[in-house]
DNA sequence: GACATTAGTGACGGATTGTTACTAATTCGC
DNA sequence: GCGAATTAGTAACAATCCGTCACTAATGTC
């Protein structure tokens, strides 16, 4: 028989620094973008993630809403933790552990601080390792979430139109819809009430606007479902 | 117009305690069992989720597989973060942040160290508020990702009956499934394959034995499922 | 050998969903 | 003004999916 331990917990403290890492993500220009600051000269990359070291007394959640204020002027009303990185990949503060935050805000025409830009996701410039992990981990947890919660609607402003929400699941799922069966299934979901108002965009017929108001939805719960796995 | 501000990341590093605080889940007499361990004496409460600092060169699943090793005598072979935690809650070591980290094995008949125990989810003792909240946080993401990844075959010995892979489910869930459904389901998914093993647990007809083996599915992407949404 | 118990399958009917094809309301070009 | 182009929105058919019921199969118990 094999040796059984005892007494495992002999737990130590070890003091480690700590980064809180911000992927703010918004759709824009027809893809979704992350928004990434200027990182100072000598560094050896050219741009990073906002972060920082949350404070004594702020959650980590807070300390994100705090580092994408400080690069656009207000909060993300979203934030999600997307996972925490502690082996050996470089980060641009030689943070021991990253916390990696995933933020999500409708498109805007404010532009963010001097020193940030806009990148979509498919043409990222050069990031430390740590970065680029977590802003792929958080695309990641983002695409597989967003039938399972409502984060599309993070990414759109109170009022929509169904073409827009159509437009962000498809930018999300990486794949075209079909208008009938999006819009019939949102129908069944009652997660969105109509307004009485229009939106003529140019050309075509008006849109009516929408606002994410979801009901309690009767529980007929379904049978497992094996076809969603990621992998 | 709004104020911009400038040159946001003046980004400075602070020194926190770090822990990595584990939650096994096994299946233990018909209900999801996690293991704890027995706290010194001196203490608030009796007993803790098993946890330690991670070491200097150590990734953090990494230090979690040595920490559960330290009291199971063998690691479990699923690991998974359920999020970090930074607030005021009270960690049993004082932490400043914990990483939880879910991790999930079979059932097994081998005892776990001397000072440690496995309690059903619905029968905790008391525990440090930040170790709750790390359990419920894995109750909730073991339970939101099962139909996502197949998360409940690291639930099962390498073979299994399908009573017993319906039975995970279930425990999972917490709801019964139909038989039938269940396996019309299960095959047109391709995730086990028979073994020409039968088994034969005391009364009633024997039940062929399974193995956990995805074969790749043809890529039939479904619409969006809005009728998902956890809350 | 009758019965209880667990495993496994076939099949019916209703619900869900992919698709096509249509109608509606607007702008643009002439 | 008026048709073409464009975008919004819906009806309806067919195929598939899924909950359910009913059955057969193989074992142990009495």
């Amino acid at each position: 028989m094999r040796e059984r331990p005892t007494s495992p917990m002999k737990a130590a403290v070890r003091r480690v620094t700590l980064a809180v890492d911000v992927v703010v993500l918004s759709p824009r220009a027809e893809a979704l973008a992350v928004l990434l600051v200027r990182a100072p000269a000598g560094g050896r990359e050219r741009w990073s993630l906002p972060w920082d070291a949350p404070r004594a007394d702020e959650g980590l959640e807070e300390a994100a809403a705090r580092i994408a204020a400080a690069v656009l002027g207000t909060a993300p009303a979203f934030f999600e933790q997307v996972g925490a990185i502690g082996d050996g990949k470089r980060h641009p503060g030689d943070a021991d552990v990253s916390i990696g935050i995933v933020a999500l805000m409708p498109a805007s025409d404010e532009p963010p601080a001097a020193d940030a830009e806009w990148f979509p996701l498919s043409a990222l410039p050069s990031l430390a390792p740590r970065h680029r992990t977590i802003v792929e981990r958080a695309a990641t947890v983002v695409r597989q979430r967003v039938d399972q919660s409502p984060l599309a609607f993070r990414l759109l402003p109170a009022t929509f139109t169904l073409s827009d929400l159509q437009g962000v699941y498809e930018l999300l799922l990486s794949r075209r819809l079909h208008k009938a069966s999006f819009r019939r299934a949102l129908q069944a979901s009652y997660l969105v009430e109509p307004t009485d108002e229009w939106r003529s965009e140019g050309r075509g017929r008006p849109a009516q606007l929408f606002r994410f108001a979801p009901r309690k939805r009767r529980g007929a719960r379904r049978g497992v479902r094996f076809d969603l796995f990621s992998e």
